[in-house]
DNA sequence: AATTCGCCCTGTCGGC
DNA sequence: TGCCGACAGGGCGAAT
């Protein structure tokens, strides 16, 4: 028996393309129909191209769809003849959780489930939470972000190639044609690195640090190669090794180190099958060998030398 | 033109 | 034990 185990519990990195996607599946099920009776904005700081006024604006706007973009979640809103968009971004610790009534448990109830920290329920307002809409059903959709790197912008639902930051998107990194990933890392991606490439929201979106270097390394493909310097058949490789990681990832309704939960403030399972984020100095799964960790392009990355070439 | 840097922000952890 | 600096990190604008 081991005397006692010293658990490390790394902060979330921002929420990827398989988070935000759990996220919109939850409010789907639970937001759309709703109308919004006001909204709270406790942190104006979170707001981009936007007034608070805007928002408070919102009441009587019915959800009419969640729709996502890369790592952006947009909660489309109608009313009458008008169309908007509440766009969302969860930085770093974002959590965007749902109440179906303000009598429900308001506190999170977090427990450890293999080592991690198991967080049930949405969160009680506190000092994070930046934002509060109310629906007329009672029901509350609330944004809490304790490192703030999180945004939230409204816009006219006409308007979103206007909206800088999603017309430098590039298309959804997830089920998109392995070919087609291909052809556009080789047009776009210069002389870069593999992990710079996969980083490069206006190259394909959706895909952050964890799932750049678990494709990286379900491909063996060190991600500080230059991806020009890959044969074709490594590219297809590593495209349908994006498609694997993204997938699970979605299947596991997420990576949850500490912050991330879905719309129900369920946390999601996926840390239990990483291969390589977190884990330097640690041994490969595969072979057994140490993994290395240093920074490129920016971020912190984790590959094995072995089996990664 | 392509790449790098500094900033935003706060909880957590290691060192003293 | 407690204080404090270092660190983490996506996206954006400025600098190189």
């Amino acid at each position: 028996m081991v005397g006692k185990v010293t658990v490390v519990y790394p902060v979330d990195p921002m929420p990827e393309l398989p988070e935000v996607e759990t996220v919109r599946r939850g409010l789907e099920v639970r937001l759309v129909g709703e109308v919004v009776g006001s909204v709270e904005v406790r942190q104006p700081g979170i707001l981009e191209a936007c007034q608070v006024q805007d928002l408070q604006g919102l009441a009587g706007f019915r959800v009419s769809a969640i729709d996502r973009r890369a790592k952006y979640l947009l909660i489309r809103l109608e009313r009458e003849a008008e169309a908007r968009s509440l766009v969302v971004h969860l930085g770093m610790t974002g959590q965007l959780t749902y109440q179906a009534d303000q009598e429900e448990a308001t506190d999170t109830f977090r427990r450890l489930v293999s080592g991690y920290q198991k967080s049930v329920g949405a969160h009680k307002i506190d000092s994070h939470t930046h934002l509060v809409a109310t629906f007329l059903s009672g029901a509350r959709l609330m944004f809490r972000d304790p490192r703030r790197f999180g945004r939230i912008l409204l816009i006219q639902a006409c308007e979103e190639d206007d909206c800088p930051r999603l017309a430098r998107l590039g298309p959804d990194a997830w089920k998109a044609d392995p070919l087609a990933l291909k052809r556009r890392w080789i047009e776009r991606g210069g002389k870069r690195t593999v992990k710079a490439i996969l980083l490069d929201q206006s190259i394909f979106g959706g895909v952050g640090n964890i799932y750049a270097d678990e494709a990286c390394f379900e491909a063996r493909i060190r991600p500080q190669r230059i991806l020009s310097s890959l044969s074709s058949a490594r590219i297809d490789v590593l495209a349908k090794a994006v498609g694997l990681v993204l997938d699970k990832g979605v299947q596991n309704a997420g990576t949850s180190f500490r912050d991330f939960v879905g719309a129900d403030g369920e946390s999601g399972t996926n840390q239990e099958d990483l291969r390589v984020y977190g884990r330097g100095g640690q041994l490969c799964f595969r072979c057994g060998g140490v993994l290395h960790k240093a920074v490129v392009a920016q971020r912190t990355t984790v590959w094995c030398a072995k089996c990664q070439t």
